[in-house]
DNA sequence: CTGTTAGCGCTTTCAC
DNA sequence: GTGAAAGCGCTAACAG
């Protein structure tokens, strides 16, 4: 059974003060008795006191808490960023409530509702696969809650976002792969309803034209990041008349994943097709070959847009900019033929 | 800016009810009539309300919220482990607080707080490898606040605690080792600090001791779990005079980490040295020789957990059980030579 | 420096 | 079926 929680009052009976004067001792309020305050804040101690949030958030009429609403746990990148977000945020005393949303829209406007209710003052959030509708998010902002997306953003909203420079990775990634030679160069994209999925195939068709390779739809395959079903896009694009020599992935486990594929049909990496990820995936250096690939300042994303939301909360800054980080392309034996290797030792 | 939110009293006036009724209304109370429900519903939907958790768990005195806290969030193990958390708490209608203390028994003091603070109905614990003190967390205790302890548990509090069979797992993980013909076996253990480093290392003991095989002092190192430092442990012990034959590592990031040192020295895996881990990490069947390993039903010890403390937070039952969940043996490359592998396909 | 008072938003008797 | 009033624990003027 719960037991009745030690108040303020309690504290008070027992030192024959008023509740205020326990109350001002215990926030660190200036204009008390340093003798007072000590023995509060003894009695405290000793009575498990601990200050009901609720309370406190009811009288002021705000929590102290930011929210954050993430699609997925199942990779490493996300709880990265939140640990960027909860170094900030507990530096400037504020809690995180952490949401994830298991791809699914319904659960993210779930997750929004409830930090609504907790009275959160500000929102961070990366949106799931399925989101194409932000009703939900957009009450925040008629509530005077500031919001800042990170990663997976909405285009449709006018508000602060943090992203890495998913067009120039793409970029930068399909050009290294061209500068190797390769030519028939696939890209396994994200679903069209993400926007970073549209800004690396952009990147992707971009560096292709750039250098006059010519565009081949039928090795373009947009997937909705299920990644059991590369297995099957790989073997068809490897079962192709003319197969790929190179593959540039939306993300790193979906390049992992491909690269299994490859290896299993017998087709030697980077020899007969040279491979690129996006994201720096704790795996990618783990994999035979080790995956060259796009790294994003994961701690970085989550610490930015912490402090973004932070000063709107705090300053009241609301312009929607939009902050974008640098990618670094990490070259590995994905896309590496063996001497190279042996030089850059 | 922060806005006025809509509240109960808003909707009243609108109404020209009383907030009684409102509230009511709103809470599903019996005694209301449809046509009154109907149209608060209806005005409480247009104006955005939303209930405010604050004022409901200072009035009941009951927040609806679980708290858990987890040591870290680098790698799959803990974020899987909440994912089955939070499926079982969102079903009863539980919201979720999720607390991250970075391996730092300060930060895990912290985090206590907050989730008392936030007037948590029940906490689900695993430790930091740090803690040594659990004052902490006695004092749920000594407010009636139930609390379960998983994976990482404390051996002082008489509570329910959610774990595997560590002692199991480590002892047929060490019997494989010894049914493959390996005779000197290495141990990287955890910290003794930690229940289930002393859990896995008399697993591997005991497996010694029932083969006959000689428990040799210096293939047992124990560590702190810093991964670099693994590297130079290994070093070590593949350039002792006799060096090992087989790894068992306390958990798969170890043994990972290991796998990397041993094939840089020139060492062949399986052959030279077989290795075994803990835990069927994400990266565990990617590296190459993909890792024999002990697995633990990841998200069935979140659900186990949760169901645990529901059930003492609704029915007050709380027998400190120690429910104990199966592990199991998969066998992959690192210990198996290549004639089985085609056997097997 | 300290006490008094009002009120944050909601639930919950107790009347009617 | 609905309203009035009290109270959850705390903070914040306003007096003194």
């Amino acid at each position: 059974m719960k037991k009745h929680q030690t108040t303020v009052i309690d504290i008070a009976k027992e030192l024959k003060l008023s509740k205020s004067t326990v109350s001002r001792a215990l926030t660190g309020h200036p204009h008390v008795n340093p003798q007072t305050r000590q023995s509060v804040l003894e009695l405290a101690q000793k009575m498990d006191y601990q200050r009901n949030v609720f309370a406190v958030s009811l009288a002021n009429n705000r929590s102290n808490t930011i929210g954050v609403i993430v699609p997925e746990f199942h990779f490493m990148f996300f709880p990265q960023v939140i640990l960027g977000i909860q170094e900030v945020a507990k530096e400037a005393g504020y809690h995180v409530l952490i949401m994830q949303s298991g791809e699914s829209y319904e659960a993210e406007v779930a997750n929004a509702k409830v930090l609504l209710a907790h009275q959160v003052d500000g929102v961070l959030v990366s949106l799931t696969k399925e989101t194409l509708n932000f009703d939900h998010l957009k009450v925040f902002q008629r509530k005077g809650i500031p919001i800042v997306f990170f990663n997976r953003v909405c285009d449709d909203m006018e508000v602060p976002k943090v992203v890495v420079d998913d067009y120039d990775g793409a970029f930068r990634a399909t050009e290294h792969l061209i500068k190797i030679g390769r030519k028939r160069i696939a890209h396994l994209a994200g679903p069209h309803s993400l926007l970073i999925s549209r800004k690396r195939l952009n990147g992707y068709l971009d560096a292709l034209r750039k250098y006059d390779i010519p565009i081949v739809e039928e090795l373009i395959i947009s997937y909705d990041l299920t990644l059991e079903k590369v297995a099957i896009y790989m073997s068809h694009l490897l079962s192709l008349p003319q197969p790929p020599d190179g593959l540039f992935c939306i993300n790193d486990p979906t390049a992992i994943k491909a690269i299994q594929v490859i290896k299993s049909k017998g087709f030697a990496i980077p020899q007969d097709i040279a491979v690129v990820g996006f994201s720096n995936d704790y795996a990618s250096d783990l994999i035979e070959p080790s995956l060259t690939t796009v790294a994003q300042p994961v701690r970085e994303i989550g610490k930015t847009a912490a402090r973004l939301l932070l000063d709107q909360i705090e300053n009241g800054s609301d312009k929607p900019l939009i902050r974008q980080l640098n990618t670094e392309l990490i070259i590995r034996r994905s896309t590496q033929v063996e001497e190279k290797l042996w030089l850059s030792k």
